[in-house]
DNA sequence: GGAAACGTTAAACCCACTTTAAGGTCAACC
DNA sequence: GGTTGACCTTAAAGTGGGTTTAACGTTTCC
């Protein structure tokens, strides 16, 4: 029955969701196994069948990830209404808070631009000794500022 | 014995190594695995002893990761010797090959801050739905424009 | 009917660590 | 001499956000 109108049917296999969706067959299993998405429902076959507001849904958490958000603030978004005062401050709050992180970021990287290329400038190949290997060795035998390094968190 | 002349004993701990490379002794341990550093030295009770040269090769990792290097950069820029033209040219082919990839990096989030700066700036809470989350719905309307998400790589 | 293209699962791998658990060693203090 | 606490040891698991692989079942095309 209801072959008939296959836009009726029970959906897309995981192939065409990943097709219509841009994210990768492997990537939406994850997704599922992390509680992104609710369990996909099976066709007889047992393969896992997706409906549009799925697609819909695996678009909406690309959307996210494209702008660097973690899967955690992805799965706050997920929840929020967007008629709701309430949900909307919640909105604002997680872009905030990221944005904040990408300046951050930002802020780092560009300091270590600098840093390098200043490193780069001071080598070009003619001299008997390389400045560069130089420099990082002179840097070794300077004491540590401040506390261990600390493992890079690197949310952005 | 000997502990009226501090620069002469049998070396450091991995407690006073972490402090004074700035590395901590977790992470001194897991290089050590890695091979990064040569297996210490073992003292009676087994404890890892380091030199002074030990705790320059620390400092000499530590100082390439605060300028994000990977460790299998780090890896080729420990093997080099400053005086060797070919090893020059080793390391400077490796810090332009990094500098590249903070610079694309760079960029990423250069345009990551413009898009998200224009989402954030659409919404103040003051309207009866939320822009901020609108928006995103939106870009889950689309279908995707290319590719599926590729796995960040982010080595920067 | 056979090959290619799809789907399934569990588990391992990537990077650069950190954290935890369960224990051994050593000096100081009571 | 007992205990406390600071140090050290190991192996194993966790982090994030996936990808890759292996071994297998199903569907589709020619």
């Amino acid at each position: 029955m209801a072959d008939l109108y296959p836009y009726a049917t029970a959906g897309y296999r995981i192939g065409e969701a990943s097709v219509r969706s841009g994210v990768s067959a492997a990537n939406i299993r994850f997704y599922e196994k992390d509680q992104l998405l609710s369990p996909a429902g099976r066709s007889d076959n047992s393969y896992r069948m997706y409906s549009d507001s799925d697609i819909h849904r695996l678009r909406f958490i690309r959307a996210c990830r494209a702008l660097d958000m973690s899967l955690d603030e992805v799965r706050t978004l997920l929840g929020l209404d967007l008629n709701s005062k309430i949900d909307c401050a919640t909105a604002r709050a997680a872009l905030d808070e990221h944005l904040t992180h990408v300046r951050e970021r930002l802020n780092e990287l560009r300091a270590l631009e600098k840093d390098l290329k200043a490193l780069r400038g001071r080598c070009d190949g003619l001299d008997t000794t390389c400045h560069i290997i130089e420099a990082l060795h002179e840097r070794a035998n300077a004491p540590p500022k401040l506390t261990p390094t600390a493992a890079r968190k690197r949310h952005v």
